[in-house]
DNA sequence: ATCTCTGCAAAAAGTTTGCAATAAG
DNA sequence: CTTATTGCAAACTTTTTGCAGAGAT
């Protein structure tokens, strides 16, 4: 149960390969170089999976290679975000997280509040009553958020110290 | 239509009294003053309602007193959050929105992405959805947050002129 | 009087940007 | 070679905080 701090990190094997066509695609229609420190921003990045902050991805790219500024770190985050292989993501504790989003279904988030730990999920009939609700007030739903706060199995009984997300 | 551009703003009169009330007892029970300022920024912060980023509600509040501080309005808006009586949210547009909450039920967001108009709605069938995700996950839900971003009524016929929220 | 508040300005925290040096194609 | 990229530091934005003077009970 510790190890699945995280659900939703990594993207399997076959996924690694979509990805890079679709990076690759990308960064020639636009003129980009691909660079030491992007490759390894980027890799790092698929690599751990999960809801990374730029200072938590930026760490574990720096213990590869210690030289890289956190402002590379945000400009590749950014450059990821608009190719659309990843999600930035606000959880309301003031930092923007990122997130693999290559080939992966919509979800949304179950947030531990007291150990910060994120479950995704996907339910499809809510979101056919998401639809519902928007028609009924004129809406035509582009995209959505939903975010259920509270307390993870392991933190209903107090017990477990409480650790800052992976 | 145009004069709807949010839905649930101000408080009825009824809830004025039972808003002074909460407010009142917290107060008293954190032995909290009552000061011009912040009735100020209060009364004006319910006057007007929606979802007001603190610079818009220091502007408002600046038009009745110009001397009032930011900080003060933060602090302000902080103390009516922690009393229950107002809720901040984050739409992504990088600045914390206060809403009034006062004795209103829970309820979630339509978004329009073109001219910033913000509905709120409320679904027991969701939430209820809701709960038995959660629960299948171990999860026991404390809050939930829930936005539906899309184009409103009156954007999906292109014509009408975007306005920034109101 | 006493203890809380306010305004101001400085400090944080997170993110962006300008620029000269550096690396990629 | 030419153009994009990097690191660094300065700039920005939003929010917080320390402090001395002003205000509330």
């Amino acid at each position: 149960m510790e190890e699945v701090r995280l659900v939703g990190g990594a993207l399997p094997v076959n996924e690694q390969e979509k990805k890079e066509e679709v990076l690759n695609r990308y960064m020639e229609q636009h003129g980009l170089k691909s660079t030491r420190q992007r490759s390894l921003i980027i890799d790092t990045f698929f690599a751990i999976g999960g809801h990374l902050s730029v200072e938590e991805l930026w760490s574990k790219v720096r213990e590869q290679d210690a030289k890289v500024s956190v402002a590379t770190v945000y400009r590749t985050m950014k450059l990821l975000n608009d190719c659309g292989l990843a999600h930035a993501r606000n959880f309301g504790d003031g930092q923007t997280r990122y997130e693999a989003a290559a080939g992966r279904e919509h979800h949304d988030h179950l947030i531990c509040t007291r150990c910060g730990r994120i479950v995704e999920f996907e339910n499809d009939r809510i979101e056919a009553m998401q639809e519902a609700v928007a028609r009924k007030h004129g809406f035509t739903v582009t995209s959505h958020k939903m975010e259920l706060y509270g307390l993870c199995k392991d933190c209903q009984r107090q017990p477990p110290a409480p650790k800052t997300e992976a």
